[in-house]
DNA sequence: ATGAAAGCGCTAACAT
DNA sequence: ATGTTAGCGCTTTCAT
């Protein structure tokens, strides 16, 4: 059986209260007293069983993270940043993954709930506001709701200013001077449009118009990112007016389009200037080291976690809190080499 | 406060053990009591209290993985295979990232002891056989250890068959009817040797003989590994008696090289056939697809799911338990394409 | 400065 | 077929 603090007790002649509020930092003891107590619950490898003092206290200090899948660069930085900033509050976050199948998020969120975690963070795949009115119903466990679903429905949540993350890239490109810059745009999601959107604006801001020759559209996906955007690349370059900077909405569609610019003898970034987006810490540091978008998942993460902690400070019931993470650019050689 | 026991207990006029009882299944309770219960049950969104029942019964039905990092593809397979394995079992997983730093593999150690999991399975940091001796001793929960350090010391681990990594790529090159055959190799650690021996090992069973000329070491990893594979397939090249076949210790470098080899004109793979380690899901699916040795992750996460049910099921006294995976060679375009 | 009693939500063992 | 009792390891409250 493990170290209980009835066993330290009975080793030291003290009563198992005394232990316990040697624990928990309690003044009303004498410092020898506790100088002996931590002594053998250190020699003892003491560590206090949250199941029992939950149960008392009604809370774990643990947080629980639901990702929809455990392999993928940002959500890591997302989990980091909250790992962080709940980790100096005294609370641990334990982590689950919904393997992007809802029935199993929903699984996970009764793992979490019949753990009694404190707080609920989710990236979910959920989009219904019935699921969110369900998820902030009745139990009064806060959740935070992370990532780009439409989250209307959610009190407290976390997201990416999407347009930005378009705006900035074309923007990028309109100062390095380029004048004909091609978009191989996202799927027609809320985020895909988004993006779009700021692409669009900051060609207006500039006075430059939008031409419907130099966006290319989500193809079939099933192809991958990488044939996707050499494919899209190998399209505009057919077109007459050959674009002088391309963005894409993904990295990987990003070295997809240079390989098929390259391949036509395109220099880059002198002909043609590139902006991915994503920081993938893989494809970026490439052939062409790659200018990308960083949607801040270190950020968000933190911004979740204070909302968190928030939530639980205040009885869950603070009214509606949401942040709004900016993204930044990462200027490399892809679109800001020496012309 | 949410929905306990006793609620529904006093809600239907029946004691909370009626209640507990038929959520576990048991058989002494009438067909119209269970129909009843389970229909509360649901209409209240029971969820049951892990903390409280754990602390009757010991158990948390709930096991632990720690790995150094939650964005990488290869661990996200261990998870999935892990999770599977003993979700049937009627157990969750829950995890946690180590960071890579081994003062917080020690924190998360202890927060899952506090969380009293059933089994904790870690990808650790750790290599000293006093840390395996500690994990193992005293408490009786099992540990199992997942991953490439040199676990001698501990009692159950999974691990992959590093030597016939080696073996299989070169395998399959000579196969493939090369004769020079190059290995831009990884550090000089275990697992770099051992691979590095099954390389060898595939040579002379073949009667060709290693040429420390077309072996390239590790050099400065400062500079990223997209780097590392290009300048080494450099070298490679301006060495007489160019190779026909080469392999690398990470699918990042076969991709460096392979931009070597055709800024040099090589074709690939008429002139020059490649092999990666790793099976990147983006790495091999891009300009040249890469065939690659895929180290099994969900079957190493299923092994080691196997062993802790076993462990927990024989009260963890059942000696030592070890699996080894094989690793699989996934063919594709850059050495397998047609000549 | 220290400790005794009660109880958190649940279940094993034993009544009825 | 249903209920009672006691107790898991801890902390809150209230003595001493």
């Amino acid at each position: 059986m493990r170290v209980r603090l009835k066993d330290i007790a009975k080793d030291l002649n003290l009563s198992k209260m005394t232990i316990s509020k040697v624990l928990r930092g309690q003044t009303d003891i004498s410092d020898a007293t506790k100088a002996r107590v931590m002594k053998r619950v250190k020699e003892l490898k003491y560590i206090p069983n949250i199941s029992a003092s939950s149960l008392r206290t009604g809370q774990t200090k643990t947080m629980g993270l639901i990702l929809p899948s455990i392999g993928r660069p940002y959500l890591a930085n997302v989990a980091a940043g909250i790992d962080q900033t709940v980790n100096v509050a005294g609370y641990s976050l334990i982590v689950c993954s919904s393997q992007d199948d809802i029935d199993c998020e929903q699984r996970q969120i009764e793992v979490f709930f019949s753990l009694q975690v404190d707080a609920l963070l989710i990236v979910s795949l959920q989009e219904t506001a019935a699921f969110f009115e369900q998820m902030q119903s009745s139990r009064r466990m806060p959740v935070i709701f992370v990532g780009d679903r439409p989250s209307r429905a959610a009190k407290s949540f976390v997201r990416v200013h999407e347009e930005e993350v378009g705006r900035i890239a074309c923007d990028h490109l309109i100062r390095r001077g380029c004048k004909r810059i091609a978009y191989i745009r996202g799927p027609r999601t809320a985020v895909g449009d988004m993006r779009s959107n700021g692409y669009r604006g900051a060609l207006s801001e500039y006075g430059l118009s939008v031409q419907p020759d130099l966006v290319v559209e989500s193809m079939s996906p099933e192809e991958g990112e990488y044939k996707h955007g050499y494919d899209a690349m190998v399209r505009l370059l057919g077109r007459s007016g050959r674009p002088d900077g391309v963005m894409t909405y993904t990295d990987m569609m990003a070295v997809g389009a240079m390989d098929a610019a390259s391949s036509h003898g395109i220099k880059i970034p002198e002909e043609m200037r590139f902006v991915g987006c994503g920081e993938d810490p893989l494809l970026c540091g490439m052939r062409f080291p790659l200018t990308s978008i960083d949607m801040g998942g270190r950020e968000v993460g933190q911004k979740a976690g204070r909302l968190a902690l928030r939530a639980i400070a205040s009885g869950n019931d603070s009214g509606t809190h949401r942040a709004l993470v900016k993204p930044k650019l990462v200027r490399r050689k892809s679109s800001d080499g020496l012309r």
